[in-house]
RNA sequence: GGCCCGUUGGUCAAGAGGCUAAGACACCGCCCUUUCACGGCGGUAACAGGGGUUCGAUUCCCCUACGGGUCACCA
C-alpha cells in the first residue's frame, strides 16, 4: 500500500506538516515549574456543581505556579450543542471566581495565542496530523455506515465478546486501494480510523497525579479519529490541542480514566509528549445506603440552584476548596480573613475517591463567612438576590437602605458575630419583623404565664422605655419590671430557688420580644429595639396588650 | 459481561508497619448567658470481610464483597 498517495487521496487540500504547526504554535515562554491547564467543556447546558472541581483545581495550579489557565470549547458535536450555553458558562464560572487567561471570553472574542479555541475552527490542524498517520500507515478510512456498524455490534453481542472495531471485525484496515478510490469516487463519505497495534495482553502502570499508579491495559480497538464530518472526536483532538497548546496538565473527571490508553496511545502515535494527568473523583449523591453519581436532575447540581437560594459564589468556592484539599480548613482556622488564593494548594492533598454532596457542611462554610461579612456587604448581597429572586423584598430594602443596613448590623463587626444567614434567601425571614407590612405573631408566649403579670410587665415598659437609654440602663429597667412583678431579676437567684419567684427575668425579655418580633428568637433586643424605634414599638405593645383582654 | 477506579465514624477526612486511630460538619449533654444566637468544654460514633507477609498490620500483597465509572462517527 502506497501510504502517501493515499494521503494525498484523502485530504488533497492538506499541504502544512506537524512541523508547520510546531512552529505557528511555539513552546511557551515561561517561568520553570509553570502549569499550562486548561478547562474544555462541551457547551452543552448549564453549568454543573462537579465542573467547579477540575476548574478550581486548574484554576489554582496554573496561576500558583504563574502559568496559564485557558478555556477551550469542545464543539465538536454540533447535535449536542446548545445555544447560549458557551456565554453562559462563561459568565457562571466568572461569578465563581474562575477566570481564564486565554480562550473565548463572554462577548464572542477570542485572546490568546495558541487559538482558535473552539474546536470545531481547528479541523484543519487535525486534518494535518490526520494526512501525517495515513502517511505513516497509522490511520486508514473506514467506509462502514450506521447499518454496518450496528450489524457489527450485534454479531459481537451475540459472540459476547468485546464490541468495537478491531480484528477481523475492522473491515476496511487493509481494504486495497483500489476498493477506497472507487468510495471515494462515489462520494461516500469516510471516518478516519486510528489503526491500533495494540494488544490486550499488554498491560503496564501509568502514574496518575490523584489515582496514583494505575493499570493500563492496551488499547486494540482502530478507534476514530476523524469522523465523517470532518470534524474529530475528543479522542483525537485531546492530544493535537493539549500539545500545541502546550498544556502540562490534564485535569478532568475520572470517567476519562477509561480511555486513558487509547489517549496515550496516540500521544506516542503522535510523537508528542505526554502530559500530567489528574483524574478527579466524581461528586456523589446519598441514595439510600449507597452513593450514586449525580445526575443532571438531581437538586444541587445546577448551579443556578445556588444562585436561586442565594448561597454567595465565595461560601461555595469555599466549600470546594475544604473538599479539594484536606489541609484547608486547618488553614482557614489560622487565617480567618485571608483569601483562599493565599492558601498553598496541593494536589497532592487530594483525594482518590468520590466524595457527598453535604448540604450541611456547606451551610455552616456558609454561615462563617456570611458572618464576617460587613453589614454592607451583606446587604449588598441580599439586594442583589432580592432584585432577581425576590421583588416585594427588593422593594423595601431599596426604599429604607439605611434601615435595612442598620438590621443587618446587629451582632456584626465584633469578634464572635452572630450566624443567622445561611444564605440570602435566609434574609427576609430574618428581617421581616422590622418592616409593619410583614410582622406578625408568630409565636406566643407560654400559658404557665398569668395575663395580668404579662400585661403589667409590658405596660410598665412601654411608661418606661427611653430610647437614649444605654443597654445598662435599659436592662435596669427591665430588672425593675421583674421586681415589680415578683420575678426573679438575677438568673442565678431563680436557679437556686425557682420556687420563690412566678418567673425570672428571662421570661420577662420574653413577653417583650414576642409582643415587639412576634418570634421567641430574635437577636440582641436591646439592638432590636432601637432600630424599631419608640414609636413602632408602642404599636406593638399596645395591641399584644389590647389581645389580651 | 470485559476493562478500570474506589472502600477509616452518618458526612468530609488525617494517618503511610507499633498512636488511647486526629480534626471538621451533623447529633447529644454541660457551662456561659436578659432571649435567640455566638462561644467554651465534653460525649456517642470508624479502619468492609477473609487469607497471607511480619515479632506486630488501618497501613504491604492476594482473594471476596460492596459501591462507582466506562465500553459511540458524545464530551
Amino acid at each position: 500500500m502506497d501510504y502517501a498517495l493515499l494521503a494525498d487521496l484523502l485530504y488533497p487540500n492538506i499541504n502544512e506538516t506537524p512541523e508547520d504547526m510546531e512552529k505557528r504554535y511555539p513552546v511557551r515562554n515561561l517561568p520553570n515549574g509553570a502549569f499550562v491547564t486548561r478547562f474544555a467543556p462541551s457547551p452543552t447546558g448549564y453549568v454543573h456543581f462537579g465542573c467547579l472541581f477540575p476548574t478550581r483545581v486548574s484554576e489554582r495550579i496554573a496561576h500558583m505556579s504563574s502559568g496559564v489557565f485557558m478555556l477551550r470549547i469542545e464543539d465538536t458535536d454540533a447535535k449536542r450543542e446548545v445555544k447560549g450555553a458557551e456565554k453562559s458558562l462563561i459568565k457562571t464560572l466568572e461569578n465563581y471566581g474562575i477566570v481564564f487567561d486565554e480562550g473565548p471570553d463572554a462577548f464572542g472574542n477570542e485572546k490568546g495565542e495558541y487559538g482558535p479555541y473552539h474546536q470545531s475552527q481547528r479541523a484543519f490542524i487535525y486534518h494535518v496530523y490526520a494526512k501525517q498517520l495515513i502517511r505513516e500507515g497509522k490511520a486508514y478510512p473506514c467506509f462502514c455506515g450506521e447499518e454496518e456498524l450496528k450489524q457489527i455490534r450485534d454479531e459481537q453481542k451475540k459472540a459476547k465478546i468485546d464490541f468495537g472495531y478491531y480484528g477481523k471485525w475492522a473491515v476496511w484496515r487493509d481494504a486495497p486501494i483500489e476498493k477506497i478510490k472507487e468510495k471515494l469516487k462515489n462520494n461516500i463519505p469516510f471516518a478516519l480510523r486510528f489503526k491500533s497495534e495494540g494488544n490486550p495482553a499488554n498491560k503496564f502502570k501509568f502514574n496518575d497525579m490523584i489515582k496514583g499508579e494505575v493499570d493500563i491495559t492496551e488499547n486494540f480497538m482502530d478507534h476514530i479519529i476523524i469522523k465523517s464530518n470532518g470534524i474529530p472526536p475528543y479522542g483525537f483532538a485531546h492530544p493535537i490541542d493539549d500539545h500545541l497548546m502546550r498544556v502540562t496538565h490534564v485535569v478532568r473527571g475520572e470517567e476519562w480514566l477509561p480511555s486513558l490508553p487509547f489517549h496515550l496511545q496516540l500521544f506516542r502515535a503522535l510523537g508528542f509528549e505526554i502530559p500530567k494527568y489528574m483524574h478527579i473523583s466524581q461528586l456523589m449523591k446519598q441514595e439510600g445506603t449507597s452513593k450514586k453519581k449525580l445526575s443532571k436532575r438531581d437538586n444541587g447540581v445546577d448551579m443556578r440552584y445556588y444562585d436561586k437560594l442565594g448561597y454567595p459564589s465565595i461560601c461555595l468556592t469555599e466549600y470546594i476548596m475544604t473538599l479539594l484539599n484536606s489541609n484547608y480548613e486547618e488553614w482557614r482556622k489560622a487565617n480567618p480573613n485571608d483569601s483562599f488564593e493565599n492558601f498553598k494548594f496541593s494536589t497532592k492533598k487530594m483525594s482518590p475517591s468520590g466524595c457527598l454532596l453535604d448540604v450541611d457542611k456547606l451551610n455552616d462554610v456558609s454561615k462563617n463567612i456570611i458572618s464576617r461579612m460587613t453589614a454592607d456587604d451583606a446587604f449588598e448581597g441580599i439586594i442583589k438576590w432580592a432584585k432577581i429572586y425576590n421583588t416585594e423584598f427588593f422593594d423595601i430594602l431599596e426604599a429604607d437602605m439605611e434601615y435595612a443596613k442598620k438590621i443587618l448590623s446587629i451582632g456584626r463587626n465584633i469578634p464572635k458575630p452572630r450566624k443567622d444567614l445561611t444564605k440570602w434567601s435566609d434574609a427576609f425571614g430574618y428581617m421581616s419583623f422590622f418592616y409593619d407590612k410583614y410582622f406578625t405573631i408568630e409565636d406566643t408566649i407560654p400559658d404557665q404565664f398569668a395575663k395580668k403579670d404579662i400585661k403589667k410587665a409590658l405596660e410598665i415598659f412601654i411608661k418606661t422605655y427611653d430610647e437614649n437609654d444605654d443597654n445598662n440602663d435599659w436592662f435596669n429597667k427591665i430588672k425593675d419590671i421583674c421586681t415589680d412583678l415578683g420575678y426573679a431579676s438575677d438568673m442565678k437567684q431563680y436557679k437556686n430557688n425557682p420556687e420563690l419567684y412566678s418567673g425570672n427575668i428571662s421570661d420577662v425579655s420574653g413577653f417583650i420580644r414576642i409582643a415587639v418580633t412576634g418570634k421567641q428568637n430574635s437577636p440582641d433586643l436591646y439592638d432590636v429595639l432601637k432600630i424599631l424605634g419608640r414609636q413602632r414599638i408602642i404599636n406593638r405593645i399596645l395591641n399584644m396588650i389590647k389581645k389580651m383582654d
